[in-house]
DNA sequence: TTTCTAAATATTGTTTACAATAATTGTTAA
DNA sequence: TTAACAATTATTGTAAACAATATTTAGAAA
């Protein structure tokens, strides 16, 4: 078997981010650059360059001489991750309304992807639900056509997914499935007030759910998290 | 003389960003490493995951086995950055009010940045003023106290200066003096309407002042910006 | 048993050397 | 003179070796 060697950075980048939106990887776990490197085939170098764009983003924490560990937001850093998010996701939807009013959008992916996580919401379904709501942000994003928009987004969403690790209590009802339907109805209608409206009061009730009370005690803990 | 050895990359980011902010790292110039590595004493690894950083935040090119450069951006990526812009600095703003509303506000800074704008709009001295004003506008996402929005916001400053080195007629009322000030008054009045009008308006004006025209010719010659 | 200390191990930080590629220079032919 | 090609040079890409630091383990003393 010829085991093709990688180079890219970002793979490992990609590789991070989707074990954490699939709660594979916990918030505090140790990540060494030789564990990824004997599993996965990268050289230890490429390792490196992905967890420094890891730790640039926020998603990873490195201190020096230490293994890097996937970040443990504390509630404070949560609501800053969640302020951050209003206010670039209300800019992605200011745009997308404007896009539709002019019939420059098409909400294709968007609807069916809206169906999908119906059809989880309705079989209970609830870690896949979660992780294609991820997905639906994403795609929101990415629906504006601006990488710069995207790359700001992009680090929240798992950071959005290790505070939930930390301080939801369950994961049903955490990002709700029927509001992300309304705000694509909000986008169809060519309402901004009404879409803006939508996307706050959307994110606010993610934040709302989450228990920082209960949690706080774990904070002092780690230890459980690190095999 | 003890040359101390850098070791932190993220000097090598502040470097170039202060050179392309002070408009002396121009568009399309080709950075090595070893230049960098000997001018200023950091070793090459270090230069290298500084520029690494620079390149995922779009203000240096990379292609493989060529040396970086510094962004040429186009005229759809500088309407994209400003868009993104809009959508960030809008919720800067909102925050700010907000903050203002409830007393837990200090603009004292920011008092003194656009005093300090003023005096160099009355000696016309534009090249500083345009340097302030960078600082302007991330002054205010600071005040703020959220990282992830100040992180969201940094790499857009230097790329907006480089699309203004290329598209920019005159360096004069560029980034308004004046419209920053309206800015802060709005902000102060507790008028969350008024003040997002002002920062979208403000920033909108910024790139009607360009010109993707005249130098869009300019775009075939990169000759002159390599000595 | 518990706690402190020291040795051993594992991991990260940094430098170095070499390979691969691009850019440049020089030469030759049209 | 110009254009195409070859040889040289310069620069980046990658891997490996070593140093520095942290972590773990083992052992000794209380």
């Amino acid at each position: 078997m010829t085991t093709t060697l990688h180079t890219n950075p970002d793979k490992v980048v990609d590789l991070v981010f989707e074990a954490i939106l699939k709660k594979r990887l916990k918030p505090g776990v140790k990540l060494s650059e030789i564990s990824l490197q004997e599993e996965f085939g990268y050289s230890r170098a490429v390792v490196r360059q992905g967890f420094d764009k890891l730790v640039d983003s926020g998603v990873l924490i490195h201190k020096k001489n230490q293994s890097v560990r996937v970040a443990y937001p504390t509630k404070k850093e949560t609501k800053q991750i969640y302020e951050a998010r209003k206010a670039i996701e209300n800019g992605v939807i200011m745009i997308l309304v404007e896009k539709h009013r002019n019939n420059e959008l098409d909400l294709s992916t968007i609807d069916s992807l809206v169906i999908k996580e119906q059809h989880l919401h309705e079989n209970s379904e609830h870690a896949k639900l979660t992780r294609l709501s991820c997905d639906f942000h994403l795609t929101l994003a990415e629906l504006c056509d601006n990488k710069f928009l995207v790359d700001s987004l992009k680090p929240l969403i798992p950071l959005s997914a290790l505070a939930a690790s930390v301080y939801a209590d369950t994961e049903s009802n955490f990002c709700s499935f029927s509001e992300h339907y309304e705000l694509i109805e909000a986008i169809k209608s060519n309402d901004p007030v009404k879409a803006s409206k939508e996307i706050n009061t959307h994110l606010d009730r993610c934040v709302e759910s989450l228990n920082f009370n209960s949690k706080a005690i774990k904070n002092n803990s780690y230890s459980h998290l690190f095999n």
